[in-house]
DNA sequence: CCTTGACCTTGACGCTGCGTCAACCTCTAA
DNA sequence: TTAGAGGTTGACGCAGCGTCAAGGTCAAGG
């Protein structure tokens, strides 16, 4: 009996389902070291080798890192504890992909509508993150994380319902442009107006707004894209310039 | 107005939410340059740079690699068929994450029936894997696909038969070591015949499985894990010298 | 004027798990 | 004997920065 007492490292490879390179790395880093090395550096593994690197791809086929792996078969006594952990990281995988994916879904299905889409999805992500820094410096923590739950918490009809005021924003000051309305017109102060008490209509953007409202002016202009959704260059000039002398005389 | 015509990284990196160094990483691959970059080597960033980066860090959000981050601002025309790659990529990624939810939820459970799961589990793996390369050699690939997609087309039912045979024949065989039986008695070789004959029910591992068998034995004694699976070191000795006293007259 | 401290710069290594050369022995079968 | 298959040890590459290290720059205070 006993014929096959020890492989070598492409025999041990190929009836493991891996590569030699793959075993020299484990050997490298101490996970599985070949059973006798050969006076010319050959590398031969037993049986008993050969069980070991089973556990190993097992356990790495379950998504375990080497070096958990090696805890694993080290202290094998604590085996469903490890796995326990690594379920509850694959738990918090599923979740960050599944919100990838709904994120993803909902870029796709908006960009198809057709609707400046990039533009308005920029948007979503502007009041919440690309100010959280100032707002959270002018009125603390709790003002943001109020904010940013304020969102979040919204059910689809009043997102929704707050988009519509954006749109509905949108499409008059692209009138407003194109009648060619001045910046400090009663009509382009009233839908100054409007802009701002639907910006303030944010939990967490209270009083003493006024460089913010300078600085979301700014904004427009700098991106075609946020321009596209006032009616161009032209309005998105209209939008800062009506804005910075609304907040000037209001604000 | 226009009171803040350019940022240092830092602000820009806080304002954003993100690092000065992933800027510095973000100019170095030429993904977002600074606007400006003063005499001292600093970098500034205007509205616009601030804007591209809103841009980059929702599509990092959003789970896509910087290089195609790159395409998708370069050729703004196919943003959709990027995320629609992507898509179908976070779908792969779901399905491998949810096989190894329920692997490694069903290891567990296993694990903590306390049957000595460890080495079940191993056992699964072992018919399958471990020796496709020999049953390929000798029998070709289409013997070793029968063979895998047999397995996997089992019912839950018929797998559970198949492992109370596995629990029938390890009680029997930790009872005739515990007995004192030898291996060559009638007893052993009984057992002996069940485990071949419970071996060979698996179709692509017909005929000439002389060595096959007399490898298991091995097996079962190098490693305690499989051995306590037929009454400790005794037990494997008993399974491994009897199994090769019965391939010798019977195979 | 000098110091201190905050902020900036350019390297360069580290991390994960090997794939993939490169340059060079060793063994086996014809 | 010679080709060809297989073995060895480096060492770079990848993704996306975190994290020192070593050293300029700048604004404010003593």
């Amino acid at each position: 009996m006993q014929q096959h007492v020890e492989w070598s490292i492409q025999d041990i490879a190929k009836r493991a389902g891996t590569t030699s390179r793959a075993l020299r790395h484990y050997d490298d880093i101490g996970l599985l070291p070949p059973t006798r090395i050969g006076s010319n550096g050959y590398r031969y593994y037993d049986a008993t080798a050969l069980v070991r690197l089973q556990r190993i791809l097992l356990l790495r086929d379950l998504g375990l890192g080497l070096p958990a792996i090696a805890d694993v078969l080290k202290t094998a006594t604590d085996a469903t504890g490890a796995l326990r952990n690594h379920l509850s990281w694959l738990h918090k995988e599923q979740d960050r992909i599944g919100r990838q994916v709904a994120s993803v879904t909902e870029t796709i299905r908006r960009m198809e509508r057709g609707e400046q889409l990039m533009a308005e999805n920029m948007f979503d992500g502007f009041d919440h993150t690309q100010y959280k820094d100032e707002v959270v410096e002018r009125w603390g923590e709790d003002a943001y994380s109020r904010s940013d739950s304020w969102w979040r918490s919204m059910s689809a009809a009043e997102k929704a319902k707050w988009q519509a005021q954006v749109a509905s924003l949108s499409s008059d000051w692209t009138a407003a442009a194109g009648a060619g309305v001045a910046p400090d017109s009663d009509e382009a102060q009233t839908l100054a107006r409007r802009h701002v008490e639907w910006l303030t209509s944010i939990p967490g953007t209270p009083g003493a707004v006024q460089e913010y409202v300078t600085g979301l002016g700014e904004m427009y202009v700098a991106d075609e894209r946020f321009a596209a959704n006032y009616g161009g260059e032209a309005g998105a000039t209209l939008v800062r310039d009506a804005l910075a002398i609304y907040a000037n005389r209001n604000l």
